[in-house]
DNA sequence: TCTGGGGTCCTAGGACCC
DNA sequence: TCTGGGGTCCTAGGACCC
């Protein structure tokens, strides 16, 4: 048996966890740039406030109703969801993170009519260690752990924790399951679905194999399979190495002058490669994308991708290359809204130059590298850095509501208590 | 009359997830 | 004025090989 674990309205519940006043009442947690909404408490919802809504156009209702609302927090809500995870290997050897607050975790040592049980003293562990509510989702599958979550959280009977292991149960679950419900079934496939008369997860289920292969791939396949309790998606024990590293930021506000655009994308480029060598990882290719606004008129975007002559994690390579390439895509009179620079082709970082004429000095390049990372890991992100990145700052993105920083900096803790 | 068969690799685009 | 960010996987089609 597989048990899905996931953190209530999880962005919410974290800036509650440390403000008591916000309980009971409608909150909100914005995207970065202080975009759109990105996590809603009940009452928000009932409300009528939509995921993904833009800010700007629901700030009057906001003030109207007192809704509270947060710029996002990172850094509060990876740490509360390590908490989380700390609190559940208590519970069980095998444990994936799922995602910040979705873990799947291995139940095959506890037996059948103890698992409703058991789900609940998950849950009263969970808030009781971290503060967050959350929901339990137990079944054969993970597909079918994630119908048994869903359910839980919305039916009042269940309260929370649902262990779907009856085959009668089972059955009725899925056809209170609407197809846009279904993990892996996204809003074309909905579309698609429903268009051929399939509107709940049961109708789903009873669908031809040829069928789902030609037309929702293999995927569509396994999660039929996953439906009828045949388990085709394994728990990720493992944490696998990356595969691409992404890091891109809408700016605060339009910017027109390249060295503006500049300084924004070296310090990206500085954090995708504090991530690579975090990872262990180097990279020979990347890409960086320059873009104006989406939803203007003349949405207009440029990538352009780089091969480094050598693997590497070096942010000065970065830099260099990254300067030559923005010259490349940059055109005057045109009003950037967002710049990125993706990593890929990552592969284990070698200690060994990769070809006859490498001519760097590795020895020193890693003496400072690893000189700098340490420096900012004790005191701050970016205490030391490049001088390309700090040209300006017009760029930064809009973080005007963000909340203490409670568990990651003790002079706030501190005071927050 | 009439032009093979089998395979790999790469890429762009589309779908999904949180 | 103002609309997020970071990932993965699958497939079809083209290029190339013998």
């Amino acid at each position: 048996m597989i048990s899905l674990i996931d953190g209530n309205n999880f962005y919410v519940s974290c800036e509650r966890v440390f403000n008591p006043k916000l309980r009971n009442k409608p909150v909100v947690v914005l995207s970065n740039n202080d975009g759109c909404v990105v996590s809603r408490s009940d009452e928000a919802k009932k409300l009528g406030i939509k995921m993904g809504q833009p800010f700007f156009e629901i700030k009057p209702f906001i003030k109207k109703h007192d809704i509270k609302y947060f710029s996002s927090n990172y850094s509060l809500y990876g740490d509360m969801s390590a908490r989380i995870i700390k609190t559940l290997e208590q519970f069980s050897p095998e444990i994936e993170m799922y995602s910040i607050d979705e873990a799947f975790i291995d139940l095959s040592h506890v037996s059948q009519e103890k698992l409703h049980e058991f789900g609940w003293k998950i849950k009263n562990t969970v808030y009781q260690h971290t503060g967050i509510p959350c929901g339990i989702g137990i079944s054969f599958t993970k597909s079918l752990a994630k119908v048994a979550n869903k359910i839980a959280k919305k039916s009042a009977k269940a309260k929370g924790v649902l262990a779907l292991y009856e085959q009668s149960h089972i059955t009725e679950a899925l056809k209170r399951t609407e197809i846009g419900d279904l993990w892996g079934i996204g809003r074309k496939y909905a579309k698609k679905l429903k268009e051929n008369g399939v509107n709940s997860a049961l109708e789903y289920r009873n669908l031809e194999i040829d069928w789902l292969r030609k037309n929702l791939t293999i995927n569509g396949v396994h999660l039929a399979q996953e439906l009828h309790g045949i388990s085709c998606l394994d728990l990720e024990l493992f944490h696998e190495p990356k595969k691409s590293i992404t890091v891109s930021r809408s700016f605060g506000r339009a910017q027109s002058d390249f060295n503006d655009i500049f300084s924004a994308l070296a310090n990206h480029t500085a954090v995708a490669c504090r991530k690579l060598r975090q990872e262990g990882l180097e990279a020979q290719y990347f890409c960086i994308y320059l873009a104006t606004s989406y939803h203007k008129e003349n949405f207009f975007s440029d990538s352009i991708n780089i091969r480094l002559p050598y693997y590497t994690s070096f942010t000065p390579e970065y830099l260099k290359y990254g300067l030559i390439a923005l010259k490349k895509i940059f055109k005057e009179n045109k009003m950037y809204k967002k710049c990125g620079i993706l990593l890929f082709d990552l592969k284990s970082k070698s200690t060994l130059p990769s070809h006859l004429f490498d001519f760097r000095n590795l020895e020193q390049e890693n003496a400072l590298i690893s000189t700098i990372d340490q420096i900012n890991n004790r005191n701050g992100a970016s205490s030391i850095n490049f001088a390309d990145l700090f040209i300006n700052k017009n760029w930064t993105p809009q973080r005007a509501h963000v909340s203490k920083k409670y568990t990651t900096n003790l002079n706030e803790l501190i005071l927050a208590r």
